[in-house]
DNA sequence: GTGTAAGCGAGAAGGATTCGCATTCGCAAC
DNA sequence: GTTGCGAATGCGAATCCTTCTCGCTTACAC
């Protein structure tokens, strides 16, 4: 299992949770899960496992560069495997749909922008919201 | 006061917990500012008002579009007056200070994008964190 | 002025997340 | 393969932010 490999290369120790909330991850259909969807997912395949320890877990693999935490609207984070490079999200406000894309443009000009304001740019949230193709009243 | 007319105009009646956040709004030298800010000037001010009243009034004016809501990392939600035209926000990590910027090319990219993904943009988020040139660990 | 629906205040409720602590587990040294 | 110890877990309680409920009050049309 390379699951293991890149716990212990993170730092952590490979505990039983932290091995099976990586696998969800793995296995997961959408790439964007919240702390509920793992604990419904991990409760549904027969593992006894609390809410806490999944926040703990997802806090942690955050820290250790693991997973990154999203705030979209509409209260619950969601977190995706850090693995693929930096990208933005469409997000469905209908269905919940969520998109990733890439461009290079806005990140370059948001480095312009971060610097033209005397900022030392750390991070940076875009999130588009709107309906998808699926949502949308009519078609067009 | 156009603060009156503005209430109205909004199809809101002029009440008094209305009208006293509304001159907050006018009156705070921050654009930015939580319900708990808002709950904490009330009472400084010698108001009688509820939590609840200041969630309301938000949500109302939101949806009235007299001021827009956002959710910056890190908890509550912060509100400021809709008077100026659409911005997005840098926000320093590190003191919570908060500037604004528009960028036309950035803007114009993003509904380049969605329609690209075939969504129909309704809103949209971006945020630039960082560190501002107060917080900065060495000038360079 | 008065009636009435809208709005208010206080506290309870709700959802998401974190904390506290006794128990259990991973793993390195025997 | 055992053992020991600190780190991690599970559980329930606690916390934070926000919304709901409900009896009382107020704005505003008449």
């Amino acid at each position: 299992m390379a699951v293991q490999t890149d716990l212990k290369r993170a730092g952590l120790k490979a505990t039983l949770p932290r091995l099976r909330i990586l696998e969800i991850f793995e296995g997961s259909p959408d790439r964007h899960v919240s702390a509920e969807d793992l604990y419904r997912a991990l409760l549904a395949a027969g593992e006894s496992i609390g809410i806490a320890t999944i926040y703990r877990v997802l806090t942690q693999f955050e820290q250790a560069g693991l997973v990154i935490r999203h705030n979209f609207d509409g209260g619950s984070a969601v977190f995706e495997l850090a693995a693929s490079e930096h990208h933005d999200h469409l997000v469905c406000v209908r269905c919940g749909r969520v998109t990733e894309f890439v461009d290079e443009t806005i990140e370059e000009r948001q480095r312009m922008i971060a610097a033209q304001n005397g900022f030392t740019m750390t991070d940076h949230s875009l999130i588009i919201y709107g309906l998808c193709s699926d949502c949308r009243p009519e078609a067009d």
